[in-house]
DNA sequence: CATGGGATTGACT
DNA sequence: GTCAATCCCATGC
């Protein structure tokens, strides 16, 4: 996907993600769940302005922005809206296409709901890592491409984000309605 | 220079 | 349900 399609509003951005693919190292996914993060509201990294652990996310669209969670966990965003505005989308969760006996070996033999059902576990099981922050989601190494083919838009459900203690109340999350590979249930 | 707080996960009770 | 693991980096003294 080109660079001007995450050079909208990140709450645009967000919800046409999904239904889309993410590609990396010889396994990929189709993203269920989104949440958008922008630098006018407290829980963005990108909230206490331009330093530079978020420089990515204030650089231009369409690149990936991965940070580490926890002090163990690779989280991977893509980078929205115009360079200068700090805004991204965090891919929370992946139904697997390609690869599954690769990821499975990555993630050590999980059944296929668990393998990608949350932010930190999709890059494990993509092996993705902070060596990919900053890399142009058209060309790689990870990739984000358009839905394939037999996936229409899916039914979207909206609801809180997860794991935040500020600004948690927007209906900021987007996921595929239905869907068995989500990180967790639906809230508001 | 020291400190503290996470956009989480997995193991254990 | 609880809890530790583990590290980057922004902030404050």
């Amino acid at each position: 996907m080109n660079p001007s399609f995450y050079d909208r509003p990140v709450l645009e951005v967000a919800p046409d993600l999904l239904g889309c693919v993410v590609e990396h190292a010889g396994a990929s996914g189709i993203i269920v769940e989104t949440e958008a993060y922008h630098d006018s509201e407290p829980a963005s990294h990108a909230f206490v302005g331009l330093t530079p652990r978020t420089a990515t996310l204030f650089g231009p669209p369409g690149r990936a922005y991965v940070y580490r969670s926890y002090g163990v966990h690779a989280m991977l965003n893509a980078v929205s809206e115009p360079e200068g505005v700090g805004a991204g989308v965090l891919i929370r969760a992946l139904e697997p296409l390609d690869g599954v006996e690769l990821m499975a070996a990555r993630r050590g033999g999980l059944p296929l709901r668990s393998l990608c059902s949350g932010p930190g576990k999709l890059t494990q099981a993509l092996g993705i890592t902070l060596a990919d922050n900053g890399c142009d989601l058209q060309h790689g190494p990870v990739v984000i491409r358009s839905r394939p083919a037999g996936w229409k838009r899916p039914p979207v459900s909206v609801g809180r984000r997860i794991g935040i203690t500020k600004a948690a109340e927007l209906p900021w999350r987007f996921c595929v309605t239905g869907s068995r590979f989500l990180s967790a249930p639906v809230r508001l």
